[in-house]
DNA sequence: ATCGCTTTTTGCCAAATGGCAAATGATTTT
DNA sequence: AAAATCATTTGCCATTTGGCAAAAAGCGAT
């Protein structure tokens, strides 16, 4: 809970009270490796803060295969947006890489919390646009890069990240085959 | 401006005492091919929005490569977010693809609209989220496919831009070679 | 320790893409 | 029109990456 209010209040102040009535509506909640915090053709019901573990964001391409498009840390919000913001079903699963320990808000709670708290939604819309430009930045980069430099710099990027997580979903990240990464992998050491 | 003022109420609702001042506000202005509407290691003092034409947000990779992270249509917003929103200095340039026609905003004025208008700040965030997630959405296929699949992509998802804009800002932003591309583009015919 | 299962590594060869330079084509300037 | 400049295409070959299958390594259950 700590962590999540001081990582709240990066982004602008919020009185004691304030900060009280967001605590109420915050329940902490563990999800396995594996389990689903959302799914495509579902539509997402709840925000989250990653307080340990990491979740990624995966989909599947029209071939079939699973892409994972994005990891998650600790110390950051998880939500499907497109899916919560608009009640639309979601074509993407939000997922546990590891074990989790997560702070999550309902949608009713954080509706409420939009309407009660002045300034909430500024400060939302904050957190929300970084987060979308940070993905766009670490995105961004794979394009134009050969696969070595790539896992180089997720390695920089994420060095917590790196040891925690399969082979395939980093490989699907970088854009490339599981052989391709792990002959790359060899050749650096 | 009658194209700008029906994006914007696409957002949210203004009463005609809003959109006139709105109105007021802005600024039409012209960019010729090549022009930079805002530069790297400057300060981004403008909002823009594309009556006309093509822009492109491009920088330079570490090997000097010059590199078009994304292309911005009509109809569409263009500001250096980081860079307008936080005064601090771009490493990206904005750049005519084409001759275009711009409706601009100053800093000062765009931030008198922020603190005037009721509910300005709520459109604006709209607006931004909802671009900000197509740049997502847009770059993140590009890492999984090859380069033929993106091409092919592109031309489904930017059928309007496809024959305004060199090859070599295409290849780019694709993130494969001038030879390459030219080389796929005669495989398909 | 062993079995069964999943993940990662490796070998082999094919396909895709890059690097470089020259040729061609297009556009602007003189 | 010719020259100069810039953009695109092409040829040749090297390098990277993919596809597939088998081997090796890792891991949990017994």
């Amino acid at each position: 809970m700590k962590e999540l209010l001081s990582y709240i209040l990066q982004f602008g102040n919020l009185n004691q009270q304030q900060i009280d009535l967001i605590s109420k509506k915050a329940t902490e909640i563990t999800f396995s490796k594996d389990e689903y915090f959302s799914e495509a053709g579902k539509i997402a019901v709840q925000v989250g803060f990653i307080i340990e573990g990491i979740m990624r964001v995966c989909y599947y391409n029209n071939k079939g295969e699973e892409i994972t498009r994005y990891f998650i840390e600790e110390n950051n919000m998880v939500v499907d947006l497109e899916s919560f913001n608009n009640s639309i079903c979601s074509s993407a699963y939000v997922q546990a890489v590891t074990d989790c320990k997560l702070i999550v808000f309902s949608k009713p709670d954080w509706e409420e919390l939009l309407a009660t708290i002045v300034g909430w939604d500024t400060i939302v819309h904050k957190i929300i646009s970084r987060a979308l430009m940070q993905k766009v930045d670490r995105r961004s980069p794979l394009v134009s890069e050969d696969a070595t430099t790539r896992y180089l710099s997720f390695m920089e990027k994420y060095p917590k990240v790196i040891n925690r997580i399969p082979l395939s979903y980093l490989a699907s990240y970088l854009g490339i085959t599981q052989s391709s990464l792990s002959r790359i992998r060899k050749n650096i050491r």
